[in-house]
DNA sequence: CCTCGTTGTGTGTACGTATTCATGGAACGG
DNA sequence: CCGTTCCATGAATACGTACACACAACGAGG
């Protein structure tokens, strides 16, 4: 391994000039500057990460907690995670799956392997969350929230969602819809969940408790409880799912029995993940902005590492409902009419 | 930030003696160590990685680049090595998407940033990666090869695979196929190819080079082909996509234009990723062991990183076709017996 | 009682970088 | 021509850890 040592000797010029050079310092000569680079070069100088992270407090990198990459929704947030953060010159650390990872990273920061970290599946209960926060250690909540937490948050207004999905069903007429929710703690399940609950309360359409059922974010256990619902005598018109990859599971629980989407049941879905928009599912759902969102974590994450003392900041980004297939090929669907 | 000094310090001894206790060195008191342990936990120490890093020269972190996280092969893909990676007690730095990221990730293994690599998507003529060999430098080729790098290798059979469909589908009566491409660069694409090819020339069907397009390896990419193919005059009967996402691309331009599958034509695709099995797509395709692969490939890559020495190794794993929907309703397309 | 090996612990150092402080010389004003 | 300012550069140091080495205490074997 080459060192700035080396590189200095071969330039002729002692190890702080170097170091100098790669800071880009101006009190550096320029004939100087071009000796050094040229040394830099020929021996194939890369400065040692971990001696410059020990010297800086700085690792130029940053941690993500993701709960389940194959999840199509993830990858699109952490593309856009990744390509922001590349901008910044800093370097992306991964966690994945629920267990374990989340002590992980928050170790990770201890140990000061990251500058800061972005979790996407943060839930209620998060001790080492807490802990992390009272060292006041750089932390981004992306996706998922935390009322009670002291920290920045980047979310979706999942409650507008959900109110925007209860107004465009009631508006069409069905009065047997059910609601497919997700898991009972991310922020996510329990906005959209409340968001929805309420607007249909306001405009007088009851929510059916025997057609609240949940579900794991997983296309399989969506599509099983797709299939208990339709079984019923009295199936719904339409299935609100708590997010795109359970209203594929939805659409194909439907699809295995038989049944057409949109013609016997109405499937909705939530994120415009972009698969939503292919041909087989061509998928109404309420569109968050994801991309702009992990830009803006990411944003809000880097200037927290740069000033610890910055109060906690909130965003919450606006939803928008898309209209698709999945429900607007029959403007009422017969059977809700029917009843 | 806890020092080991201050722990040392709080434990009434030296710190060469945390550092042992931390080492789990056996030269330590039963007594010794319990009095560091409990001063450890009282005072929240953590060790600096980046020290730590310097002193061992080891990061404790690998390197690892996909070329589009967004297409869910690579997801199932990374969620495995991420998993081996953990059980390992190694983290995991991503790079995605083609363009500087290979050059980046090959920076860092000079930085000393991650201990070793693993490239699931390299192509013919990286000179990072060339240098990066010279420098002995570990790294490990996973789902892509390349036959002129010496260096770890961890590829499915793709001959192999392409033979197995070529045969399924001689076997049924085709006898117009068209084969969708992917890019010309990647191994796995070359390779599917090679195997496709030969097994129907020897089985005497004609692959016509008017059926033969090229396409992304993305759902709107081969979409696009698929619709170009069927408003032929003279259609396919089926289709073999270069991998599973273009499938579901070809599906859904098939679906777009009003034809089905398999009753218009067949589809076939490579991978069986999760989705494959999903009702909607219900896909024929090549199984390659994926999530034994990538514990392959990492455990390939840890005893290179302990062993730079190792002569490379390739290890080529078979391949299995799964026959599902989109092709078995059908035992021959009707056309294909009418022409 | 004197070696000698073993065990437990402390002292000192090196890893490679960024930065502070010191220094010598050039530029400049009077 | 001298004193002062400014600039480029070098010497020295600290970051926190792991480890080589030294050493004291101790028991065993002669």
């Amino acid at each position: 391994m080459v060192t700035s040592r080396q590189v200095a000797q071969l330039a002729g010029v002692s190890q702080a000039t170097v170091s100098r050079v790669l800071q880009g310092s101006l009190r550096v000569s320029g004939d100087t500057r071009q000796r050094v680079e040229a040394a830099m070069a020929q021996a194939g100088y890369r400065p040692h990460a971990a001696a410059r992270a020990m010297r800086t407090r700085r690792s130029g990198t940053v941690g993500v907690v993701v709960a389940d990459i194959t999840n199509p929704f993830y990858p699109q947030l952490l593309e856009a995670v990744s390509h922001a953060l590349d901008a910044a010159g800093q370097r992306m650390i991964l966690w994945n799956a629920g267990g374990p990872s989340e002590t992980s990273a928050l170790e990770a920061i201890g140990e000061g392997s990251v500058d800061g970290l972005v979790f996407t599946t943060i839930t209620e209960g998060s001790d080492p969350l807490e802990e992390a926060l009272q060292q006041d250690q750089p932390v981004v909540l992306l996706h998922r929230g935390l009322e009670s937490a002291r920290c920045d948050q980047v979310t979706n207004d999942n409650v507008a969602g959900g109110r925007l999905v209860a107004e465009y069903l009631a508006g069409h007429g069905h009065e047997r819809i059910a609601y497919l929710q997700g898991p009972e703690l991310p922020s996510t399940s329990r906005h959209r969940e409340r968001g929805f609950r309420e607007r249909l309360a306001e405009l007088g359409v009851a929510l059916a408790p025997e057609l609240t059922v949940r579900a794991h974010f997983s296309h399989d256990s969506a599509r099983r409880a797709m299939r208990g619902l339709l079984d019923r005598q009295d199936p719904p018109t339409a299935v609100f799912c708590a997010n795109d990859l359970t209203a594929f599971g939805a659409v194909d629980g439907a699809l295995s029995l038989g049944s057409h989407v949109p013609e016997d049941v109405w499937v909705l879905g939530y994120d415009d993940i972009e698969m939503a928009s292919w041909d087989s599912f061509d998928l109404t759902t309420v569109r968050q902005p994801i991309a702009e969102m992990a830009r803006t974590a990411v944003e809000l994450l880097l200037e927290r590492i740069d000033d610890r003392s910055l109060s906690p900041r909130r965003r919450k980004f606006p939803s928008e409902l898309v209209v698709r297939g999945s429900t607007a090929r029959a403007p009422v669907p017969v059977r809700a009419v029917d009843r």
